[in-house]
DNA sequence: CTTGTCTCTCACGTCAACGTCAGGTTCTAG
DNA sequence: CTAGAACCTGACGTTGACGTGAGAGACAAG
């Protein structure tokens, strides 16, 4: 498929997949024109793309992990790699899932009958 | 105390705690010759500024996060806006974690005997 | 063949959270 | 009083993941 249509299927925008070729995550073919031609398969990748990079991974280490995560590289490195990007998303856990307790203590205390609580409302919308 | 010493004693740049000032997160009172002096509660305020950056939160949001923090603002407004950044955080834990145990199937994968293994090396260093 | 839509390659713009440098001022130790 | 450290205000630089045109070529439909 060209690239308009793998960016409608997937929901990320031309701009970015050409972004993630120029990064050598995602390399399409190009017909005798010049045009990129994508297999069905860049679907399931522009997702793991997406997904790692919503896990805050930058290019650079998306293109370490790819050939790890597609199985055809698998030596002492590169599970030595992915173990410290695995290690690397815990802590980023590990700091959300504080801050959020944080949000939450002042959740509770704000709803609590002895805050000082400006009551302009009790019924919430 | 001045800029220097509350950026030593948390860890953050001088760089970083002007620029809280331009993001009004942290007004400092200014001494006759124009210098910036902290109190010592500016301390726990640079810690939790950088925990709520940490967790991926903007100026802006963390801006606006502050009064409630404090305890200083409680209406129904404000416990609106937390839980809903207590809701964006979630929805990142939830990403982090789908990205974690993507990972961790890779490394289940990866060390099970039936897959194509190298084998350069047995013993981990 | 023409029209319209899609696509191409530059290449500059954006935004956030600072880094860094310049040139001048304030404070503190001796 | 004076040196030097710390501080001040601009103001431009950086990085990453794209957004946004500009100008030109590719391709399916009629």
């Amino acid at each position: 498929m060209r690239i308009g249509e793998l960016a409608t299927k997937t929901g990320v925008s031309v701009r970015a997949l050409r972004y993630y070729e120029e990064q050598a995550l995602l390399i399409p073919v190009r017909s005798s024109g010049g045009q990129r031609h994508y297999p069905d398969s860049a679907i399931d990748r522009v997702h793991l793309i997406q997904m790692l990079y919503a896990a805050g991974l930058s290019s650079r280490t998306i293109l370490d992990l790819l050939p790890c995560v597609d199985a055809k590289v698998n030596t002492p490195q590169s599970r030595a790699l992915i173990r410290a990007e695995r290690g690397r998303i815990d802590q980023q856990i590990t700091r959300l899932t504080q801050a959020r307790d944080r949000l939450d203590a002042v959740i509770a205390f704000s709803e609590s009958p002895a805050s000082g609580c400006t009551r302009m409302d009790t019924t919430p919308q």
